[in-house]
DNA sequence: CATGGAATCCCACATCATGGGAAGCGAGTT
DNA sequence: AACTCGCTTCCCATGATGTGGGATTCCATG
């Protein structure tokens, strides 16, 4: 009733939806938000944008700038989230792609699946994307984490728009499909300028016991540094690296055994 | 109704509250929580902890392991906390942190308010303790975030309980006033085993143009380290950190003048 | 001074969350 | 094996709770 394609989830869930539909307004829009703002980017009524803010700000996911008296995400946002930081253990991965980003001199960035994103957590570069978003179908992170989704977490058939980025952006759901029925067969992923022009990179997956992509792990560079003759080489060190990040961020139960039969 | 101390807010949130109450579960306890546990740690009823926690399952704020089936803080809350993490600037504060740390010999560990906690959201040491909630009544960090505290974040009056840690804590909110008095007098806190015996800690405010902290900058270490004849030149150091910190993390217009009259 | 936009508060309505209950599992025990 | 306990998950009638239109106040702009 509300809006574009809110679909009615059985469990019950309207207030607390819309709740953390604002905090996910901070993503995509300025750090500070009015809370009309708010309103307008959700297409809600005002009063109740603001209802709900004021309520975040009490419990401290949002804080209020006195003068301005608009929002930004409050305390209570960045003490989760370090703590799931530190939880997740990747604050062990940081120096593994530190290491990695220097041998290959390329940037080097961990991500996961988070609902219809790649999300970069962690990053071994001077200039780390952490925290950014980026398209599941037109990045080599998203096509790892695709390729090798959990059965729950829904394939490309989730992904109804596929805008393209450049003219190498695969938009055609079947072509997708192949592409990763390739990246299955070969163990890896390319990117070649279908995000951004001049930007190739190349992405494994760092597996879980029952074969699913928990994070994958990318090396970014510009064509020059990842050449086809370099690429066998830069993907064992990938590969070399998303094999120590499985034994450093996946509990025991969780990996799968070290060697196969 | 449900607990004890609900404070029935006038504006309307019961739902989304609680769904944040279960996110704040997840930080004084274990880093995994199945719904009975989150039922019993709130006070709720299973059907409703379940509800909300499939809520925020659909929404990435939490994800859940498909082997136990319990919950864990999810993609959502990563991503938006590095997200917060940024835009607050805090990655600026980092080598400023480490810097005062190597230069002090001492851990330096910077906090903000988070309603009645503060809250370390950058450190300086090779054990950061970031993330980590601390008591405002019974640490330096806390101190200064109460003595220099906004009007509407609620002074001494909001801390019921004052827990003592140990036998020198203040437990008496008359002490605890006098004590922020004298904060301010000195422009300095100190913190001799209030919270655990054999630490000391010397903490100082990141202040903005209405005189309220923003942070506080705390300087940790053990009474060998932290003696009589070195608080001056610590405070010295910490001071001139907390000054660059004013630089670097509030906007122009957020700052105080440079020089007073 | 007039005008517009935004924040904030209020209140009657009915939509939406509530929570008791029961079914379906899986594990540990007798 | 049969039993039992605890947990997850779903269902549904009830009414408490969130909803949103509108009024009010405040500030910045024309």
């Amino acid at each position: 009733m509300t809006e574009t394609a809110a679909v009615r989830a059985p469990g019950g869930a309207q207030a607390v939806r819309r709740a953390l539909d604002v905090l996910h307004c901070f993503h995509d829009n300025g750090p500070d938000l009015s809370a009309s703002d708010l309103a307008r980017r959700l297409g809600l009524p005002v009063s109740t944008a603001h209802r709900l803010a004021r309520t975040l700000l009490a419990a401290g996911f949002l804080e209020q700038d006195p003068r301005t008296s608009r929002y930004r995400l409050g305390p209570s946002v960045t003490e989760l989230g370090r703590l799931s930081y530190h939880q997740r253990g990747l604050h062990l991965a940081a120096p593994e792609l530190a290491d990695l980003a220097e041998r290959t001199g390329a940037t080097a960035d961990l991500a996961l699946r988070g609902g219809p994103h790649a999300v970069i957590v962690a990053g071994g570069s001077v200039t780390p994307k952490v925290g950014l978003r980026r398209p599941l179908h037109s990045t080599a992170l998203g096509k790892v984490l695709l390729a090798w989704a959990r059965p729950g977490e829904g394939g490309p058939g989730s992904l109804p728009p596929l805008p393209a980025f450049t003219d190498r952006t695969i938009v055609d759901p079947v072509a997708l499909e192949r592409e990763l029925a390739r990246v299955r067969a070969d163990a890896y992923a390319l990117n070649d300028g279908e995000s951004a022009l001049g930007v190739r990179t190349l992405a494994v997956p760092v597996l879980d016991g029952a074969g699913h992509a928990r994070f994958a792990l990318a090396v970014r560079a510009t064509p020059e540094v990842i050449t086809a003759e370099r690429t066998e080489w830069l993907l064992a060190e990938a590969r070399s690296c998303a094999r120590a990040l499985e034994v450093l961020l996946l509990s025991p139960a969780e990996r799968r055994p070290p060697a196969g039969p």
